[in-house]
DNA sequence: CACTAATGTAACCAATTAGTTACTTCAAAG
DNA sequence: CTTTGAAGTAACTAATTGGTTACATTAGTG
């Protein structure tokens, strides 16, 4: 096989995606991302310099998601425990993708808002399936939720409330249940076989 | 001063839901607990067994809560991220908590459904303050935000829409932008002085 | 072709970490 | 008052982890 940088790369990037989605910066291994991306480890800091330039990339190379699924919900769960709201990566592009060219990207109207309120209410069964569970007893992932689920934003986007643009993220079926995994002893090697 | 077992316990547990919200199971170091309680190590290992036997409890102790604030955002943020929607914590307790005595436990009523999309529009800009800023470009914090998102609740709670039972979690002013901390290196040690 | 910088590999290391061991002190029951 | 088990302490350890070193190979360029 002919060395190939670029797709050296993007194998480390995607690698690196499914694992910090999955255990986040502090339980992401290095030595995981590099096995599982087929690459040694050496070249990924080749390419990113340490771990938080492959956290970073990998958040940058993904963030900006639009269709709304259980991924981008946890890469938005780990952005926001790590990061807060300071030094937001590629806010630009991310800004433009949410609000759309049409708008200025001025804000503070009610519009926004109400993007924002519909986007919290797309994100929540996916970012919180346990209080989903609390609250109405059905899994988030139940095609019954789903059902009363998909009615609620049917009826928040009926007209006469309070916004006007349509709605920017679209949601997924794809749940996020799978994505998690048991705790036990996070420190294990099962590196290669 | 006298040995006081109940009393250590209390300590530990502060001082570990402290540690796990700032910084995710994975993150959290048994030492810093110990430490920040003031208490020797050992005893941790006494009274919970594991560092997973502590989460537990912490998560446990506290996830019932029902004022919502950054902390108790970012703790379901973690049990979310380490859980999913199984085997969740005191279940029966916090579905008494959050639906009340009132009503039957039963649900997949619209009233619960509504509830739980009211407790997300709650929830949302503690759990993810990067996305308030992304979509409306003010900080989640800021008090022109805070006008707005309270407006949107309220017309949330008038009547001639959805729902009927009136709010059990109440948003608190406090923010979790301050308990984000900025991510260097994660190895380090600072134990005591 | 020769030279150089980008790619790639394997072995290594210093630091950190969850969990233990061996021991002392206390408090209360008999 | 002594026995017993829980509460507490300090020092240690086996394993893991992010990051490095020293070295090989390849691709392109003059």
């Amino acid at each position: 096989m002919p060395r190939n940088p670029e797709r050296t790369r993007r194998k480390i990037l995607d690698a690196a995606v499914d694992e910090f989605v999955a255990r986040g910066y502090a339980g992401a291994r290095v030595d995981r991302i590099a096995a599982s991306a087929g690459v040694n480890k050496r070249m990924i800091y080749h390419h990113f310099g340490n771990k938080l330039g492959v956290f970073e990339a990998a958040l940058s190379d993904q963030v900006s998601g639009v269709d709304m699924s259980g991924k981008l919900a946890r890469l938005w769960m780990h952005e926001a425990l790590e990061r807060g709201d300071e030094n937001i990566l590629r806010l630009a592009e991310r800004r433009q993708a949410a609000v759309g060219d049409g708008r200025t990207a001025d804000s503070r109207d009610d519009a926004s808002i109400s993007a924002l309120a519909r986007t919290a209410l797309e994100v929540f069964p996916l970012a919180f399936p346990q209080i989903v569970r609390v609250v109405t007893g059905l899994r988030a992932g139940s095609a019954e939720f789903q059902t009363a689920w998909t009615r609620l934003l049917e009826d928040w986007d009926r007209p006469p409330r309070y916004r006007t643009a349509k709605p920017r993220l679209r949601i997924d079926t794809e749940r996020m249940a799978g994505a998690a995994r048991p705790l036990t002893h996070v420190h294990r090697m099962d590196q290669t076989p």
